[in-house]
DNA sequence: AATGTTTATATGTAGGTACATAATATTGTC
DNA sequence: GACAATATTATGTACCTACATATAAACATT
């Protein structure tokens, strides 16, 4: 149907994307080899391998060497987050961003972080409270750990006017990391820091990161009430 | 350094984010052009490119035509989340799967869901409310509006039997959808549905998916407490 | 029938060439 | 100096060829 005369990469995905969404291909249907595809939109195999490449990335369909692409039978959602600075998220809203740190202090880690960070053992670290502020409100309560190990330069930083958050996303990139939401109701601690009732029901984001093996940083955000994590795909 | 013979464009890949790890490249910087890179690893300037399609995606670094490739600035933390089907992430758990449909029944839809599957006025719609069971325990309850218009289908599917998630992510594919993650404390009818204390702290995944313009579905997944979304990447 | 081995084949990758495109840098004009 | 037109250049895309690799399918062996 679609005319032969195709041209682009993307050209070619969202032909296939469409037969995909429109039901020439069903879930769990195999499509034609990319040479075959290749031939009848006339261009090359190469094209077709980009496209599908994509597809396969954004999971609508699955392939295989030797086996062909099938179109996925169970699709996932597939969303990709982007998790900001978050000085660059407070402004990007227009409001204005300030920042108190609360503690900051060596000690051993506690158990859960020896197991969040994959230790062998507990060693000490910097540990760190600061509460992030949109227009002088609280925003984001974070409660973080900083191996002194891997990131000795954390020492020299004055916390006091820099967060932490964005001296680590700066100068230590990460090789490999963990993410993890959930929700909470807010204990006493939590409550006072960001000046909400007790119990209310806060959403945190959970993150760890490494470089090879060495452990940077784990860091909880608790997230003052009405706060969503948005994340938006397609056309 | 690290010798000239390279091969692959992972290894390609790999080379030039270990020099933004380690420092060489900090954010910021300006890398050689694909063409130098190319030639000082000692392999075709597609494979630098590939690689550098690669890092780009994973927000490592940023390309402009003309204007090269640098470090980002601020690298934004990236995370692909995949949302599967509810049955298959409880299964996949060993747990034991079950449904319960809670209601079913044509009504006009409320201005907050106008507003959220973007419509232009009030339309009738399949409200739908079922809950999830993983070893007969409540896990996820979701509340759930379908365009009759869209997806008139849905209307003969037996939704005691099969649920409307599992249906329409295997039949209707979309081209769009947003997602939204927040926390809410549990109210009344969530309580008694999920079997939790009222004012329960609990994770809420709000999903809406569109093909072309056309508004497919929109659900509020209300999930049990101690829920948990996981992202990993990196190595 | 169950198991191991070989073969065929679709995708994956690398190399090379040519041209397209966007955006910066430069030049020209007022 | 300000601004518009033009040239330059790094990335992006397309096509082709050749070979690598995984694995489904066919075949052989117990």
């Amino acid at each position: 149907m679609s005319g032969p005369i195709r041209r682009s990469w993307k050209d070619v995905r969202d032909h296939i994307h469409r037969r995909v969404l429109d039901g020439t291909y069903r879930p769990g249907d195999k499509l034609p080899r990319d040479e075959d595809i290749a031939e009848t939109l006339g261009c090359a195999r190469s094209t077709v391998q980009r496209a599908m490449q994509d597809l396969s990335d954004a999971g609508i369909v699955e392939r295989k060497r030797k086996g062909g692409t099938h179109v996925r039978v169970d699709p996932v959602s597939r969303a990709t987050l982007d998790i900001p600075i978050t000085r660059r998220e407070v402004e990007a809203r227009g409001a204005t961003y300030s920042y108190h740190l609360a503690q900051r202090r060596l000690a051993q880690t506690p158990r859960s972080i020896v197991t969040t960070l994959a230790l062998s053992a507990p060693e000490e670290m910097l540990h760190v409270q600061a509460l992030h502020l949109s227009d002088r409100r609280p925003y984001i309560y974070e409660d973080r750990w900083v191996s002194t190990r891997t990131a000795p330069e954390i020492l020299d930083v004055d916390l006091s006017r820099f967060s932490a958050n964005e001296w680590l996303v700066r100068n230590k990139p990460y090789s490999r990391y963990d993410l993890r939401l959930y929700a909470i109701a807010a204990e006493a601690a939590e409550a006072v820091q960001l000046d909400v009732e007790q119990g209310a029901a806060l959403l945190v984001i959970e993150r760890t990161t490494w470089i090879g093996d060495l452990p940077i940083t784990t860091v909880r955000s608790v997230t003052t009430p009405g706060y969503q994590l948005l994340a938006q795909n397609g056309e």
